[in-house]
RNA sequence: GGGAGUUUAGCUCAGCUGGGAGAGCAUCUGCCUUACAAGCAGAGGGUCAUAGGUUCGAGCCCUAUAACUCCCACCA
């Protein structure tokens, strides 16, 4: 037998992962013989690095999805990774500056060659540490959202929501990055709470010496103002409706009028109108007619229309307006103020409010039938209320902005003739004008928003727009795992869009999970510099126990805390995985093994094929609820505490006796067990499973293609388990009666007991003698027959004595009998008072009822013995 | 402003459709018992956030309150 002494994962993971990849485990098919499971990976980042949070991802769906192929699915989990169009134009960007160059010198071209050289050098980086986690995943389909064929789906999805009215250019206010130099999403915007001021500024009435007092937050953007609105029930203004203000600074006339938007109680009731700068100020503008001024540059500084204050950074800026205004005393005061500033998701830059003219996908009628399909439960969240979540944000949609001022990622396949006008947006590339035949065309500078292509995931990676054997056989998909950060960024989108394109939910399962936390609950952050390294943790301890340290516990939509001690216990119990098969192997050697059913059962066989049994069964349900969690808790129970400390102890006496014959049947138990054991492990920890699989006699397939155990009810064995258990009882009776005593755990005591369970126990002899150091059992009828001191414990139809000589101490002794018949006396007084209660008697139902009665009787039944050992110590 | 979640042992968390409060870690006491000291055996420790209610019976269901966390909206 050449299975190592100690645990050393190195020694077999990367071995194991190749073996596995080389034999074509990974890989699926369309199969009609079999119903398929489909996974498509949440595609990381070609910039990313395996952090905890893929981690975590990454573990939950290599368990659910190595649990469906041993239970005999075509099981596809379909990896790639996203161009992550900004992230990755970002680092670019970052990389060119250190060489002393900027994208706009070196040009759109040269530009994409670098960033493909970037995704050539840095895509894979994140697929071998997948690799290394150990997931399952089909490589031979490897995807990425820049794929010719991805992109293809990419450009037939947008021409044909641009054909039915849904996808639209409009000039709108969107959320503008000055440093990405970028529009974004609404989804791409974090908001924080900052102090910041409140400036009232006086706006002087044409004329006279009067002004009107406006309240803001961003006093840079006033030289854009165009009207100061206040509410029509506003009295405070009613004398001086119809004038004309003068804008200070700028000396420029602006109306004066009325809107409900404003409300009566904020500020001064007065609201400056900046339509190029502010969604509400637009919206208003709109109302009434007004011009829009935009005073801003796409870097963030001031425009020509900010006059002096051009080239100006907006936030330089704002110090030198109010300054200005505080010198002309048109600043009446400022005000602490905290409100939510709005920062770019992925530089933090504070956004910039400001009207652009940008592409847009209208929302309403996708979002209604992807409302629906949920209602419908035709798509389930798991947990459950994040389906809440996903209505309130559906509900509530806006249209979303797709154009992005970014070069890498898929350009906007809309073309525009320079000579005529004419937009044209084309599934194929254009060079004429279809109108105008003139050959002066060009593409929209802009890409879309990475998101839109992932939006296409479950089907652009499985052949979508063409009609594939893929698709047909794999979609729609089964199960999407992700975290909750990303709902609204990808799973909302994706289930409109499979709906729309495909006329098909793209997944029937959501499955979400929470954030890996540090130690103290924290997020784990760059920032903060408590982030766990995932691969540092695989290199110490091996990748089976970082999975098992993320799944084990895990409750779905719940944040997971992470840290050292939590590692140190799974890998503790991996480490006791490792002993407990080297036991079983070592023991076996050379051996005869047979099938269990052709071996005579013993009482603890009967016990642990039971407890088996009934683990499969748990373990089975926990899964397919995706409760992995509970599903690891229900395991580790039974293999530590069932397998480890009860079962082998029991199996010592029959492996170490000379009869062959049982020790053949415990050996082939002893087997059955670690091999289903092991089976059921493998999702969580399929290295070392596999690893010690493969050493187990008469094996000789993966246990990855093995198939998952069944539970089976002729394997049940209520009465022999239950037998089982109580002669456990007795033993841990013994146990704790010596320890009460001071006797040494060496010293072989004897037993006289009473019983009215003498068949059991005569089953049980072995066990006893062996688990609980036990010289000699012997059966007596009344304990009067004992003539040396003893100590004493009583349990349901059994009493146990043990004489321990010297080291039995009368005091202490009844001073324990009291406390057990303390014990004793609270569970009569408990079961007296549910049965005399009259409520109880009617209407509980009658079975409880009856075992209340049962359990009376067996506690009046002890305490009556229990005195008596009581009064006995007492006379002597 | 709207919504969600959490509150159970010193810590981290389980507790399924209501029917005698659980685990891991930590602590204490014994043990190097020929798989494992990364271990074994035993022990202590909880007014289940608070207040009401429903029920024969509530950690679990209902109502209110408090504290913490998060998401959405974004009145300048």
């Amino acid at each position: 037998m050449e299975i190592s002494t100690t645990y050393n994962p190195k020694s077999f993971e990367d071995r194991i992962y190749k073996e596995w990849e080389e034999k074509g485990y990974f890989k699926a098919n369309p199969n009609p013989d079999k119903v398929p499971f489909t996974v498509v990976i949440p595609p990381p980042n070609i910039t990313g690095q395996l952090h905890m949070g893929h981690a975590l991802n990454d573990s939950i769906q290599d368990s659910i999805v190595r649990f469906k192929r041993m239970q005999g699915y075509e099981t596809l989990w379909l990896p790639g990774t996203d161009h992550a169009s900004i992230a990755t134009e970002v680092k670019i960007v970052d990389a060119l500056r250190e060489e002393g160059l900027s994208k706009e010198e070196i040009g759109r071209e040269e530009f994409l060659v670098r960033a493909w050289a970037w995704k050539e050098k840095y895509g894979g980086r994140i697929v071998e540490q997948l690799k290394k986690l150990g997931s399952s995943c089909d490589w031979s389909r490897l995807a990425f959202t820049m794929d010719e064929n991805l992109n293809k789906a990419v450009r037939e999805v947008f021409v044909n929501l641009y054909n039915k009215g849904l996808i639209y250019q409009g000039k709108r206010i969107i959320n503008w990055c000055p440093v990405c130099k970028t529009a974004l999403s609404d989804a791409e915007v974090d908001y924080t709470e900052e102090q910041s001021g409140l400036w009232h500024i006086k706006y002087q009435v044409k004329g006279e010496d009067r002004y009107v007092v406006v309240a803001t937050t961003r006093p840079e953007t006033m030289l854009g103002d165009v009207a100061v609105a206040v509410n029509p029930k506003d009295e405070r203004y009613k004398d001086i409706l119809g004038k004309t203000l003068i804008l200070p600074l700028a000396n420029r006339e602006i109306p004066l009028v009325e809107d409900d938007y404003v409300e009566l109680d904020f500020g001064t009731g007065a609201v400056k109108i900046t339509p190029a700068h502010d969604p509400n100020d637009f919206e208003v503008g709109l109302r009434h007619n007004l011009p829009v001024i935009k005073t801003m540059n796409d870097d963030g500084t001031m425009n020509e229309e900010a006059g002096k204050y051009a080239g100006l950074d907006r936030f330089e800026c704002r110090k030198q307006i109010v300054k200005d205004l505080e010198e002309l005393g048109l600043l009446e005061k400022t005000e602490a103020y905290a409100h939510n500033v709005g920062h770019c998701y992925r530089c933090s830059t504070i956004v910039e409010p400001i009207i652009s003219k940008q592409w847009f996908v209208k929302m309403e009628p996708l979002a209604k039938p992807a409302i629906d399909v949920v209602k419908k439960k035709s798509i389930k969240f798991t947990p459950e209320r994040f389906t809440k979540i996903y209505y309130n944000w559906m509900e509530n949609i806006r249209d979303w902005c797709i154009s992005r001022q970014l070069w890498w990622g898929h350009r906007i396949p809309a073309y525009y003739c320079d000579d005529c006008g004419e937009t044209i947006v084309s599934k194929t590339d254009v060079t004429v004008c279809p109108k105008c035949n003139s050959k002066k065309i060009r593409q929209d500078e802009d890409v879309l928003d990475t998101w839109f292509s992932s939006a296409l995931w479950p089907f652009s990676t499985l052949g979508y727009p063409e009609k594939t054997e893929d698709l047909k056989y794999f979609y729609p998909t089964d199960l999407l795992v992700t975290a909750y950060d990303i709902i609204f960024f990808w799973v909302a989108r994706m289930i409109f869009s499979g709906l729309e394109h495909t006329a098909h939910i793209p997944f029937r399962d959501v499955l979400i999970h929470g954030l890996v936390r540090d130690a103290q609950g924290r997020k784990m952050s760059k920032s903060l510099g408590n982030g766990i390294d995932p691969l540092e943790i695989i290199d110490e301890y091996g990748a089976d126990t970082l999975r098992y340290a993320l799944l084990n516990g895990i409750a779905p939509g719940s944040d997971t805390r992470f840290s050292k001690d939590k590692i140190e216990g799974c890998r503790n119990y991996i480490n006791k995985i490792w002993n407990a098969s080297r036991f079983v192997l070592l023991n076996c050697e050379g051996k005869k093994i047979k099938d269990i059913s052709d071996v005579k059962l013993s009482l603890a066989d009967k016990w642990i094929i039971s407890k088996l049994n009934t683990t499969v069964r748990k373990v089975t349900v926990n899964m397919n609820k995706y409760e992995i969690g509970l599903a690891c808790g229900e395991l580790q129970e039974f293999f530590w505490n069932d397998f480890c400390d009860w079962y082998i102890e029991l199996s010592k006496p029959y492996l170490y006796g000379t009869d062959e014959e049982k020790k053949t049947g415990v050996l082939s138990v002893l087997i059955y067990v670690l091999k289903n054991t092991l089976k059921l492990l493998h999702p969580y920890i399929p290295f070392i499973t596999e690893e010690i699989y493969q050493h187990i006699p008469g094996v000789n397939e993966s246990i990855m293609i093995s198939e998952y155990p069944r539970y089976n009810s002729k394997l049940a064995y209520r009465k022999d388990a239950e037998d089982c258990a109580y002669a456990m009882s007795i033993i841990t009776a013994i146990r704790q009666i010596r320890a009460d005593s001071g006797c040494a755990p060496s010293k072989k005591v004897d037993l006289f007991i009473v019983t009215e369970k003498k068949n059991l126990i005569n089953k049980a002899l072995v066990y006893i003698e062996k688990l609980a150091n036990v010289s000699e059992i012997k059966f007596i009828d009344s304990k009067d027959e004992l003539s040396v001191k003893t100590v004493s414990v009583v349990l349901d139809k059994t009493e146990l004595y043990i004489p321990l000589g010297e080291l039995v101490d009368a005091e202490k002794e009844i001073a324990r009998l009291k406390g057990e018949l303390n014990k004793v006396e609270s569970e009569i007084a408990r079961a007296n008072g549910k049965l005399s209660n009259n409520g109880f008697l009617a209407k509980a139902p009658k079975n409880l009822v009856d075992e209340e009665r049962e359990k009376l009787n067996k506690y009046i039944d002890m305490r009556k013995k229990i005195l008596l050992n009581i009064k006995e110590i007492e006379e002597m």
